[in-house]
DNA sequence: CAAACTCCTGACAGCGCTGTCAATAATTTG
DNA sequence: CAAATTATTGACAGCGCTGTCAGGAGTTTG
């Protein structure tokens, strides 16, 4: 009787052998089809076992016309200082654990989003591997070229954060706007009535709903918009810096400063530092996002925390059913993450 | 005549019948195989070019008996707090450099590396995915069984910074020895020689030749070990606080800290501060690594980069000869990154 | 000029699996 | 209980490519 040696490779004729049934019932089994009797089932399973049985995924592949692979497409980091690693090896946590729990291998294939001919680079990618499905990330999933380009090669696609949605199309998003207020419920709790906005670039249109939540909290305890507590960043650091500079150069100054990502609050957490202001006794800052840095900053960052991981997750199990669902989108909720930056509001100055 | 429609599927036999040859003359010149004549060679190169033919993974696959998928192995960093997000990325970049240079795709694979059965969860990897070679992080690189497991597979193996390296090997490793030396050279040509070191935990054997390095470095001044000068850190954050602790409770303190990583110079960096001493005009602080918060640190920490995707390029490159050639090992060289948190020592205190 | 090479090319048999479809077994229905 | 329906299974033909090997073209040698 043939035990699974080392370095031998055991095939499907092995476990219909081992079984007693076609090769076809073990490759039912395998792919959980339906229609195998239990007991049917009960046994292949059990020679699976025994002889430590792996299908070959090239040969399932060519015969299934698809490739079991999913591909995680984002934009090139290499671009960035890298402040997005974390944000990227999250996404690949949340898309890897979905895969292992489907039948799929994880492709990464990250890409520069200022390149002209994304759509062509992609077209190659799924014409080669055939991909099975194909989860992209903002911003490459608000650029109309490039979600044409991914549809034209029939590949079930879902977006993440998109922009507009369309009609039947696949989709993951937050509740930015929502958390976003939430943020303001927080301030409002403490004390805080002066709140300042930095808003962040609005490219990523997920950036610009974060504005919006701003302006459903304050207008959800009747605070008034001050429009020069409102500054333009463009989601980087300095600009952050830069706004707080301007903020605290007004003669009435905001008790609270909330901007749209931890880059830019950090900037600007950075500014009220150095001009001698304590966090969060002078100024409170709070951001989104929840980057590494906003953990190692002194004082850590209170923040919004994005379930990347999880937006991953459900995209890539989404993929699994969309041979046989109608398209759907999907919410996963984001929370606040409230940490030594944000604090009561002291009147008395 | 045909032309590329789109979503139409464009088959070696296409080619073969636009350029007037077989098949396996077009297999020949898609896989760079030697033994074409060059006329037939540009003929079927044109065709191909003219119907964007692109060949079709999995049935190279299948047939070749491997997948073209080359895997990055690398510890998951989930457990930790993703310092070591930039370090993955990075790791990624370069092997996807390489990748799309070869004829390869890349398969990520992070895996636990405190669990048990990461030996059998590898072989399952190979065994489905037929990977044609493996890439393998630190500190996997240095466990025994993880290294023999793949071995039994025969699968082409790189690793990377191993420690102690087998004969007959593919490895790439960095100058670690070398280079953290050139710190204390910088470090004594700023005037210093009273300069401690935090040692790191040597599960990574990379982390105990910074050791090394700081050693050879004093040697290299005459300068002699103080033993306690050089404490004992665990790579943490934490722990290069308490080392710095330690230090500036001596009665004669350095005049500036090396670390074996950049999270414990950060840590000690941070207790220096709080102690309301000045970095660099009190107390220099080194790092290595490079990470991305030692960018974000204020004063930015001076390190050592590691040319991370260098490395995995080159791995993945070796990796493509390794059916032809002799196991090798490679020198990737690091190199100091000057900040600010080094400077001239002042004597005169 | 035949013999002995080397270089180039093509015919053909799979690689290990899945899709299709037909056959058979089990179950329900009138 | 026969007929109709449904559930379960297997035979077989590829999926699109590469490995093997044999044969033809082109070159060199004695």
């Amino acid at each position: 009787m043939r035990q699974s040696q080392p370095g031998q490779k055991v095939t499907i004729f092995d476990v219909a052998e081992r079984a007693q049934v076609s090769i076809k019932t073990v490759s039912r089994v395998v792919n959980r089809e339906p229609n195998v009797r239990d007991s049917t089932r009960e046994k292949v399973e059990k020679a699976i076992r025994s002889l430590r049985y792996q299908p070959d995924q090239s040969a399932r592949n060519l015969a299934s016309q698809h490739s079991h692979l999913i591909g995680l497409v984002y934009d090139d980091p290499e671009r960035y200082a890298l402040p997005s690693a974390g944000f990227i090896i999250r996404m690949q946590q949340g898309a890897l654990r979905a895969c292992r729990a489907g039948l799929h291998e994880l492709l990464i294939h990250p890409c520069d989003f200022s390149k002209r001919n994304i759509g062509s680079e992609l077209r190659s990618l799924i014409r080669a591997t055939r991909l099975s499905g194909i989860v992209l990330a903002p911003p490459l999933s608000n650029m109309p070229r490039v979600v044409r380009a991914i549809h034209s090669t029939n590949t079930p696609l879902v977006r993440l954060s998109p922009g507009r949605r369309l009609a039947q199309e696949w989709y993951v998003e937050t509740n930015d706007r929502e958390v976003s207020a939430q943020m303001i419920d927080h301030l409002v709790e403490l004390g805080h009535r002066d709140i300042a906005f930095i808003k962040g670039n609005e490219t990523h249109k997920a950036v610009g709903n974060r504005y919006l939540g701003y302006l459903d909290g304050l207008a959800r305890y009747d605070i008034k918009v001050k429009n020069s507590w409102i500054r333009q960043g463009d989601n980087a650091f300095n600009s952050g810096e830069q706004a707080a500079k301007e903020l605290l150069a007004l003669s009435k100054r905001p008790s609270a400063i909330f901007a749209a990502n931890d880059d830019m609050a950090a900037g600007a957490m950075r500014y009220v530092l150095r001009q001698g202001l304590r966090v969060p006794q002078d100024i409170s800052v709070a951001g989104f996002d929840d980057v590494t840095l906003s953990r190692q900053l002194d004082p850590r960052l209170t923040t919004i925390r994005q379930p990347v991981a999880r937006m991953t997750e459900h995209a890539v199990s989404l993929l699994a059913q969309s041979t046989t669902t109608e398209p759907q989108g999907h919410c996963v909720a984001a929370s606040l993450a409230i940490r030594e930056s944000t604090g009561p509001a002291l009147h008395s100055r």
